[in-house]
DNA sequence: CGATCCGCGTTCCTTTCGGGAACCCACGCC
DNA sequence: GGCGTGGGTTCCCGAAAGGAACGCGGATCG
């Protein structure tokens, strides 16, 4: 199986996987999230060959999760800037920086904090629901099948012994 | 740059990509969301090569994110679970899965939908901020320095020519 | 009691992709 | 006009992915 095959997987985390669920576009879309916006910054931040970061950059402009936008004319230069979608991943990034620091912390404390604006509090964004306001566990979620589902996909399926 | 220098980077996001920031993880993770748990159901499933789903799977475990224990004896026969490691990826994993209904969606809408039971309601979980309740959105959150800062990393980093 | 199947891998081979480094080029500057 | 700089592209090589076959213990069937 192909990985352009699996894009087109009815799942929603396999389509999103497919876009962004590798390791450099990962650490790139970090880093836009932290300012970043060049060529050259995300380069000598990340380490990544100049190469695998124009493939990269490339594909999330044709996603449409980043632009590239001239920032000065003569010589022409570009900044990759979050487009809303792109910012829209905020959620995926900060749910595993809040991982990492819980489990693959190496006991010196998270290297980097997050401030709430609004209230003003240092805090680790957690998930809820958006009806009854409380905390969400996994096992307090039951998927159940959707409109837009079209393969026999995952739940039940044992093959054809049923 | 390898990966396994990459892991040890002062970046939570960085060691939380090199643990699960691959297609195959991601979409393993899924379907062990979705209470999949043998290899081959996992293999079936996903299209993945036994190959590689035994990697995988091995990967994991290693982690701490899966557990493999016997479900029989006789013959010896294993299933691959969720830690409680793994299941505080949950939040990761719907959030993406919420970025693809919301972008990648092609009309049909959402192939699964989520109930959350203590109160009933079909649900897409959001982010919150666990003090003030509210939701959160990027723009509103700064990031800091935190104590397990060790490189200079990322924010305000433009190489020597300051 | 041999033949077959099932669950769970492992081996082998080929093709693709990532790492590293050099090269390119338009411009701006002294 | 030689050098620096931002933003790439080219080249080669070793590592990883894809595909498919093989192995193997135990159960099951006839």
């Amino acid at each position: 199986m192909k990985w352009s095959e699996v894009g087109s997987l009815s799942c929603s985390v396999a389509r999103t996987a497919s876009v962004i669920g590798d390791r450099w576009t990962i650490l790139i879309l970090r880093n836009a999230f932290l300012r970043i916006r060049r060529f050259e910054d995300f380069q000598s931040n990340l380490g990544i060959t100049r190469h695998l970061l124009a493939g990269r950059l490339k594909r999330l402009v044709d996603e449409g999760i980043l632009t590239r936008t001239p920032y000065q004319e003569s010589p022409p230069r570009y900044e990759y800037r979050l487009t809303s979608k792109g910012r829209q991943l905020y959620p995926v990034l900060i749910s595993m920086a809040a991982w990492g620091d819980a489990f693959m912390d190496e006991g010196k404390g998270p290297p980097v904090l997050y401030r709430h604006e609004p209230c003003g509090h240092t805090v680790t964004p957690q998930l809820s629901c958006p009806d009854c306001g409380k905390a969400v566990h996994a096992h307090e979620i039951t998927p159940l099948p959707g409109p837009g589902l079209v393969l026999a996909d995952a739940v039940g399926r044992r093959k054809k012994r049923a």
